[in-house]
RNA sequence: GGGUCCGUAGCCUAGCCUGGAUAGGGCGACAGCCUUCUAAGCUGUAGAUCGAGAGUUCGAAUCUCUCCGGACCCGCCA
């Protein structure tokens, strides 16, 4: 509003179609500037000379308070108390909805998570689930449709060499977690495997039973197949991510099949050492293997048949497959052929790419066994967790502990896996993991618990002199508020996350800034009831931008 | 060999799309702050050739090119 207004100045006195303003470094220069390089070509002098001539020129309004030169920029400072009256009481009364976006009329499709059955879930998921449920909550909260979906392998090599080890390790079957016992037994088996000639044929039998449905390893695999789903359905509810749509690869591997021999038909795959593929080389993009010379579909190829369905059960306008960086040629592959079949979903997919969870000496691999299990991280972080809210409230029951500790530990593992750029590695460090100090979920968090605090204890009016507001850290707060429906907008056009992310940190650092230097509850009994709806204001914001995170705002901590 | 991404203080990271005033944070280090609203906090100090070079520009961490280093992918795993 502000900055729209002092655009509208700039362009009637300078003639230029296109104004954009910046935000000073610090406060004491000014709200918004305009820099005045770019006139002193047009009218051929220094850009300290022009910003002093637009001084004389450009008048203050109601809105803009004074416009001053500052070298070459020309400065411009708003009339504050309005602007802090109308940010706090827009937030009042919108609430959760304050920065919410306008109904799109447009569905799209996030698939994410695709953690495979027979497997153990590590902290690779955890980024994918992290990421899939923000970036999800931020288009919703822009206005956009969305749709969860989760396309899971539960077929396949990998459940063969599970399958093995259940057989042949003869380990003694847990009372729960199983599918966390499983994804252990396949690590296990597929070492065994590795060194193990014949292991392998056996392994390789057993995935043909598997395809072939025969029926005392059909058994087996429905009843451990169970087991990894009921270990997925508690975790997708203690993590907080709700799916409204479940695929799995063996739902699709028939028509998968049927999909790529249309392919070889249309001439658009051919074969090639008895497997079936599709040359890409034209396009730089290699060879995609859809039929493996068993006759089996790749799981990608199962991506065309899953494309069918989706399309048969949505009305979807873009589809986004939050998948790690190592699938990229993949994904273009599907693409490209996506187009060479004019799909529908041709120019409707994407890609939404993150960086892999690395360990220090390397990559991760489940096949390896050399993860970092999210059961033994969560745990870990659990108990740092209760340990810490026992130091501070003695008396504290069972059931809110429990909640408690959950709160905290998720919002630091979430947020460590929120606040970096997508494209970035992350090299998981266990140190780091378990602090939950400085640029983390629960300090986040704590701003939050704080303000909720001082709420609890003071009775607030909404009627109050805005105009009382002025320390620098009050300013700090206000224009932070005001970014938030900004941010918003951004993360989502861009699909980032981390932009909300950051900004929750940087709204929760000026919260603290200001907490150590102004009192709220001891202050003047006017100053008072500003602050109060202030913190009110700050309280929302970070609940919201949690929020989108995924991530819970706690009462007390 | 080809492709994509990453490179910002001892370590981690924001900013890069959309170029602009002294490059923001955090961890760690050092010095302080709990008889005042939760110290999971705050203040201060030290610490940066923004990987290197060239180009474009009045102006480059940001755009372009080359090079160096790292990660990942490049036919039957997902």
């Amino acid at each position: 509003m502000f900055e729209q207004e002092i655009i509208k100045l700039l362009k009637k006195e300078t003639k230029l179609k296109e104004i954009k303003l910046e935000v000073p470094p610090d406060q004491s220069l000014g709200d918004f500037a305009f820099p005045c390089f770019q006139l002193s070509k047009k009218y051929k002098k220094n850009p300290v000379e022009i910003a002093k001539e637009l001084t004389n020129k450009l008048k203050p309004t109601k809105n803009i308070k004074e416009i001053k030169a500052t070298g070459p920029y020309l400065n411009f400072f708003i009339n504050k108390s309005k602007l802090t009256e109308d940010t706090i009481k827009q937030i009042l009364k919108e609430k959760e909805k304050y920065g919410k976006g306008k109904k799109k009329n447009k569905t799209i499709m996030l698939e994410f998570f695709h953690a495979n059955t027979h497997k153990a879930v590590h902290i690779g998921h955890i980024r994918t689930a992290s990421l899939g449920e923000a970036t999800s909550r931020v288009l919703e909260f822009d206005g956009y449709n969305v749709i969860r979906a989760n396309y899971q392998g539960d077929i396949g090599p990998h459940v063969a060499k599970c399958l093995w080890g259940y057989l042949n390790l003869k380990k003694k079957e847990p009372k729960d977690n199983k599918g966390v016992w499983l994804g252990k037994i396949y690590a296990e088996a597929n070492k065994k495997a590795r060194q193990n000639e014949k292991i392998q044929e056996e392994i390789k039998e057993i995935n043909k039973k598997l395809y072939s449905k025969d029926k005392k390893i059909t058994e087996l695999w429905k009843k451990t197949r169970k087991y990894c789903i009921d270990d997925f359905n508690d975790f997708y509810k203690t993590f907080g991510v709700k799916f409204n749509r479940l695929y799995f690869e063996s739902q699709v591997e028939k028509r998968g099949v049927e999909i790529a021999k249309e392919l070889l038909k249309k001439g658009i795959a051919k074969e090639s050492e008895g497997a079936l593929i599709v040359d890409l080389n034209k396009y730089n993009l290699g060879i995609y293997v859809i039929l493996t010379s068993d006759g089996h579909a790749v799981y990608h190829t199962k991506d065309f048949a899953l494309a069918e369905l989706k399309l048969k059960e949505y009305k979807i306008d873009k589809s986004i497959h939050v998948v790690g960086k190592e699938q990229e040629m993949y994904f273009n592959q599907l693409f490209k052929t996506f187009e060479l079949t004019n799909s529908k979903l041709a120019n409707k997919s994407m890609h939404l790419i993150y960086g892999l969870v690395m360990l220090p000496e390397g990559k991760m691999s489940s096949r390896e066994g050399n993860v970092i299990l999210y059961e033994d991280l969560i745990q870990n972080m659990f108990k740092i967790a209760e340990k810490q809210i026992k130091s501070r409230h003695k008396k504290i029951s069972k059931k809110e502990l429990e909640k408690r500790k959950q709160q905290i530990a998720f919002a630091a593992l979430k947020f460590s896996m929120l606040n970096r750029e997508n494209n970035k590695q992350i090299i998981f460090d266990w140190d780091k993991a378990l602090k939950f100090e400085g640029k983390t979920g629960p300090y986040i968090q704590y701003a939050h618990a704080r303000i909720s605090s001082i709420l609890k204890r003071s009775k607030i009016k909404p009627k109050a002199d805005f105009n009382l507001l002025k320390t620098p850290e009050e300013i700090n707060l206000i224009k932070s508020l005001r970014a938030f429906p900004e941010i918003v907008e951004e993360a989502s056009k861009h699909y980032k996350a981390s932009l909300v992310a950051n900004y929750s940190l940087k709204l929760a650092q000026s919260f603290s800034e200001f907490y150590e230097k102004n009192q709220v509850i001891k202050a003047e009994e006017n100053l008072k009831k500003a602050r109060l709806n202030l913190i009110k204001a700050v309280k929302q914001v970070l609940k919201n931008s949690l929020f989108l995170l995924g991530i819970e705002a706690p009462e007390e901590m």
